[in-house]
DNA sequence: TTCCAGGCAGTAG
DNA sequence: CTACTGCATGGA
């Protein structure tokens, strides 16, 4: 009985650059890094374990704590997604190094990963509770939210989450989650989609299915709550697809001003003509470009 | 104090 | 079609 595997790394993989982005323990509540590792729980069949995400030369090493081995294949398949393991970055980045004013990105975040939110559910709703407040009170009302309605999970004495699934949520009213702070526009969205998951009138299955981008957008964006900024983040972020552009983005907004590549309020035209160049590539360049806000002036 | 944060829907013109 | 407004709170 296994209770351990190795996912191979593909080239351009660099594990602390992903690292770098998962946000710290007292920001980010659905893991624990713990001295280079990643601590995480998911579910299966409504069951909750834990895993270990190490780093080893030859790739990543997947540890179990808990639970039955036939989990591990749950978390190989979330692990592929959250760091996109199966995508070659090589064409990217002979994008960037044409691309005078963008070649630095490359010289800084080689190997950085999109580093996705698999989890469709989990990433509309953190989109929505992140739209327009700044992210770390985004990020305690997500802690909240997951802290009330989530299931817990206890393993080698520390309380792991899961985020909270449509069930939970559906069947409240959304004045329950004003105590949280959460406004209650936000809350009759996350609700009303929490509604939606349930009856089966989104799924991540489905939107895959679609195929065409556009599509998809235009389904999403018929959502109460879902505008073009969300819709985008969440086809990058969820579905991995390759060319959506959080329009509007704030983040976004500012790394490209700090490029002196627009204005401070680019309209959606003018981030399309930066992006323009960068097709099958645009929610890396997003990525890429998110990341730069770090780096000093 | 005012303005802006990883926006959106609703309304008025 | 575009322009404006309230929403929630916290930090600059």
């Amino acid at each position: 009985m296994r209770s351990s595997t190795l996912i191979p790394k593909p080239n351009h993989f660099d594990y602390h650059k992903c690292l770098q982005v998962l946000g710290d323990n007292d920001f980010e509540c659905l893991h624990f890094k713990e001295n280079g590792t990643i601590v995480k729980a998911l579910s299966k069949g409504g069951h909750p374990f834990a895993f270990r995400i190490s780093e080893e030369n030859e790739g990543l090493k997947l540890d179990l704590l808990n639970g039955r081995s036939n989990y591990l294949a749950v978390a190989i398949f979330y692990v592929r997604e959250w760091f996109d393991m199966d995508r070659d970055l090589k064409p990217f980045y002979g994008l960037l190094n044409e691309n005078p004013k963008l070649s630095f990105l490359l010289e800084h975040f080689e190997g950085l990963r999109l580093m996705g939110i698999p989890d469709l559910f989990e990433a509309l709703c953190w989109s929505i509770l992140g739209q327009q407040i700044n992210l770390s009170f985004a990020a305690k009302l997500k802690r909240r939210l997951v802290e009330n309605y989530g299931e817990r999970l206890e393993v080698e004495g520390k309380i792991h989450y899961l985020f909270p699934r449509p069930e939970a949520l559906a069947p409240l009213d959304p004045e329950a989650l004003r105590p949280l702070q959460i406004s209650q526009r936000k809350a009759e969205y996350l609700i009303g989609i929490s509604r939606l998951f349930l009856e089966g009138k989104i799924s991540k299955q489905h939107l895959e299915g679609i195929g065409d981008a556009e599509a998809v957008q235009e389904t999403l964006l018929k959502i109460r709550g879902i505008g073009l900024w969300t819709a985008n983040y969440v086809m990058m972020k969820s579905l991995l697809l390759p060319n959506a552009i959080p329009y509007g983005d704030s983040g976004l907004n500012s790394a490209l001003y700090r490029l002196e590549l627009t204005n401070k309020r680019p309209t959606k035209e003018e981030v399309d003509a930066i992006f323009e160049p960068f097709d099958g590539w645009k929610s890396y360049l997003t990525r890429y470009l998110w990341r730069s806000l770090s780096l000093n002036t």
